[in-house]
DNA sequence: CGTTCTTTTGACCGGCGTCAATATAGGTGG
DNA sequence: CCACCTATATTGACGCCGGTCAAAAGAACG
């Protein structure tokens, strides 16, 4: 099961006493479903939430100055979105829906209050700041360093995890539902040169397609193309000092 | 003056009472000197530690499979170092003196027990890595999209901003101690293309060279030549709650 | 004052973007 | 349920940006 509520995801990183727990339930009760390609949040919007993804997918990305799309990150179930209202007075990206979605708005003054009563859950949200970093610090040295081919299995395997961790059923066969295009946004490449990747992929027998549905036929061999990116650790808190007060 | 100690750092996203900045002040205490080029910390070393560069310049990067080498940051007075280690039992990337240095150590359980008791601290840290995700963010788009003359114009641009924080007369004129190589791995482009750029910059009359010291001729045109990559807005947290306890 | 690192320049070429044409799918109104 | 219409996918031709290889000239350092 995916971690869906903003308390389950701090709770993946820290274990949380029933206070906490509850404090952070109380944050987001409510709930706003969105439609397939609603935006959420646009760029330098002035906002004062976050949001928890309960499901769906989605993007957040920023536009430059030539009028092109940098997506920054895919949103799955359980990832907070526009945590940059913590530190600026306005969204630095524009959050969209890729599928029908619902999220769950938390008041970022609520979330100041509870984390100045639960001083655990400042240092939670640090963490999990700083495991955002690392896997935009990845995503940079793959666009800088590896080539098309690699970048785009590179991708699919991260959607397919990602996916994957809500239904444990799409082992090896999935629809992304995003487009070429919106996966070269992505990755720093054209959607025609996606495409042209893709055909490799499938003439290589690493993937087959179908329709939407991509199967990943060579796992191993599409790993080895997407230029092995090993994962990196996990967040752990567990060195964190207790200290009651609670 | 730049912010040179944690306490300034953090200070100058919030407020600080006197209670708060002597706990911080108390963290810091020590410093520690490095030669250039001498590494404080290694990729995937543990550590208990983290930094704050109190005069010097350094940088972080990551080791690919490749052997490459990226760059992910230049590090000034007053900068954090090595925050990973809040989140995560081990560096995620290297750091390594590039001019001499001095860096204060900061034992993340000390500094852990400072947030438990003032809690803002913690909200604090997650605004600081924020802005540091978000500085990536743009690192990643200019790399994605825009050319590597513009990338080269953008770096220098920066590491001007950057240095000159520290001393107002570097107005135009300043020394960035860096390789092309370095400039190189930073941006995803070999040396022998920096060093091609650089020649293109300054037959534009945008940029001199004169031994390992750079000339900005034209500011303007040179910002034009960077792509307009817009400062965003600094971090602020005037909104946080006030609440007693302190 | 040699040794090694860095800079500089030229020749060459391949990966990826651009442009364009066609096929396919999805969605909408009638 | 069909006709239309727009978004998406696919493929080819072509060209350029930036990588690679190589050689030589400085520059830094013991």
């Amino acid at each position: 099961m995916p971690a869906l509520s903003f308390a389950d995801r701090v709770g993946d990183v820290l274990p949380l006493s029933a206070i906490e727990r509850t404090a952070l339930a109380y944050l987001s009760e409510r709930e706003r479903p969105l439609r397939r390609g609603a935006t959420l949040v646009r760029q330098n919007e002035r906002s004062g939430e976050l949001f928890t993804l309960k499901s769906g997918m989605m993007m957040g990305y920023v536009l430059l100055d030539d009028g092109s799309r940098q997506i920054l990150r895919f949103l799955f179930p359980g990832d907070l979105l526009g945590t940059d209202v913590l530190a600026y007075g306005q969204a630095q990206q524009t959050l969209v829906a890729i599928t029908d979605s619902v999220v769950a708005p938390i008041d970022r003054i609520l979330l100041a209050e509870a984390a100045l009563r639960h001083p655990r859950l400042g240092l939670a949200l640090a963490a999990l700041e700083q495991a955002e970093s690392t896997a935009m610090a990845d995503r940079l040295s793959a666009i800088a360093k590896t080539s098309a081919r690699a970048r785009v299995a590179s991708v699919l395997l991260e959607i397919r995890d990602r996916m994957g961790r809500g239904d444990a059923a799409i082992a090896d066969s999935f629809i992304p539902g995003l487009t070429q295009e919106e996966i070269g946004d992505a990755i720093g490449l054209t959607s025609v040169h996606v495409n042209r990747m893709l055909r490799q992929l499938e003439d290589m027998r690493l993937i087959a397609r179908n329709g939407g549905r991509f199967t990943i036929l060579d796992e191993v061999g599409l790993r080895r193309a997407a230029g092995h990116v090993d994962r990196r650790a996990g967040v752990d808190l567990s060195w964190l000092p207790e200290l009651q007060r609670e």
